[in-house]
Parts: C-alpha cells; structure tokens; sequence
DNA sequence: GCTACGCATGGCCTACAAAGAAAAAGAAAT
DNA sequence: ATTTCTTTTTCTTTGTAGGCCATGCGTAGC
C-alpha cells in the first residue's frame, strides 16, 4: 500500500471501548452516567450507548477528577457546578476587596 | 478595672474546644489525627491532646480540603503532600479577608 | 460466541459515630 | 474545706451507614 493508512476517528465509541480507553469497567461508566448530567451519550434504537469523542472527554473530566485529583461524587459535581472551586475562592476575594474598598472611600469621605 | 482587660490568647486548646470551633465531633478530630500526619498535637502526662494556634490551622486545612472543596482523605493527602504552601496561602487569604472585613464592620458600627 | 442493555442486589472500604471506661469539673450538703 | 453525687470531658476500641462501584440475571442484536 502506497500510502499509510490514516487513523479512522470514528463517530462513536462502544460503552466498552470507553470503559478500556480509561481501564475501567463498563458498569462504572453506567454509574457515572446515572450521577452526572455531563454524561449523557446518545443511544441507539436498541438502547446502545454511543460515545463520541466529546463524550468521551467528559468523561476523562470525571476520571481525573476522581480518580486522579481524589475528589468524592459529591466534590466533583460541585466542582463542575461552579466552574471550579478556585474560581469561586478568587472571586470571593475580589468581592471582598472591592467592598473593602468601597467602604474605605465613604470612610474617607466622611473623615473631611 | 482601669483597663479593659486584654484578651488572652490559650496556649492551648482542648479537643472539644477545636471539635466546636469546626462543629463537628471530637471522634472526627481524633480519626484525622489517625490520618493525616500534619495533625500531631502534644499530650499532656494524661494523654489529653493539647492544641495549639497552629495545631488549629492545621485542622482548618484538612477541614477545608475535605468538608469545603469535597477531597477525599486520600485525595487531601495527595493535596498536602504536593501542594502544601499554596493551600494555606489561599486560605490564609480568605481567613484574613474574613478578618478584615469584621474589623471594619466594627467600624462602622462605631462611627454612627 | 460476543457484546450490549436495564435492573437488582451484593459487597468492600471510607469516613466517621457510638460505646464504654475513666478522669475532671461542678454543685450541694455537711 | 471536704465529702458525696452528678455532669461533663476525655480517652481508646469497636461498630456502622453509606459511598462507590461490581456482579449476576434475564434479554436481545450481531
């Protein structure tokens, strides 16, 4: 053949090549559907599951934030409800500072 | 009394002193002292644990990581083990934020 | 045969809570 | 002040609810 043959990405992945591409079992893939609203492949006419690449990095957010960071369910669902919880501390900050501030300059005002 | 009395800061506190500062139950103190290194108070002759200040920060941190972000202890650990400094800045932040802004709704209150 | 489905049930740890004993701290009476 | 009784606080050890999946069953398409 004259020409290597290209990598085929295919439209949509079984629910047990998604299971081995994270080497885990397809029965867990299940579970995490049922917990997260961001797993929610498509299914076919007879109930398949049918994974496309972007489902697939969901669920490779959901590994890594269990399986690698050591979230609990819990701890990951609020970390993708709120767009991650560091976000959340530095914005907590901000306001807080801005109301420092706002505060400071009536007191300021005041003082003359 | 001539003058107000300073507010005298303990040497050390008692497990139920630091259970309530966190509202959750002494055993819980106790269990994380089973896991986590960075929780080692001293003990008297008795076996009572005695807190100090910093034994206290140190609880704050594994309350934070575990109650408030949503770790796992094992996933806690992992987070001390690399990313210790960070940690407490961030929370040295927000508690000195907090601090802040009591102190000037003190203020306030005394300039009306 | 292989892989998928849903559903139910099973099971192992994690993350604590409860139990039980002992000491300390009040409180009441002497 | 001291004794006695009660309540609170501590300790260590043991128990346990629930979180996090895994396994098994019956079924169906390829």
């Amino acid at each position: 053949m004259a020409y290597k043959e290209k990598e085929i990405e295919k439209l949509y992945y079984s629910i047990g090549e998604v299971a081995e591409i994270f080497n885990v079992a397809p029965s867990l893939i299940r579970f995490w559907e049922s917990e997260f609203e961001l797993i929610q492949p498509k299914k076919n006419r007879k109930g398949n599951r049918q994974f496309t690449v972007e489902d697939i990095n969901n669920v490779r957010t959901i590994y890594h934030l269990v399986k690698e960071k050591g979230f609990t369910l819990q701890g990951a669902k609020e970390m993708l409800k709120n767009d991650t919880q560091s976000v959340k501390d530095k914005m907590e900050m901000i306001d807080s500072l801005k109301r420092i501030r706002q505060f400071l300059s009536e007191v300021r005002d005041k003082l003359h």
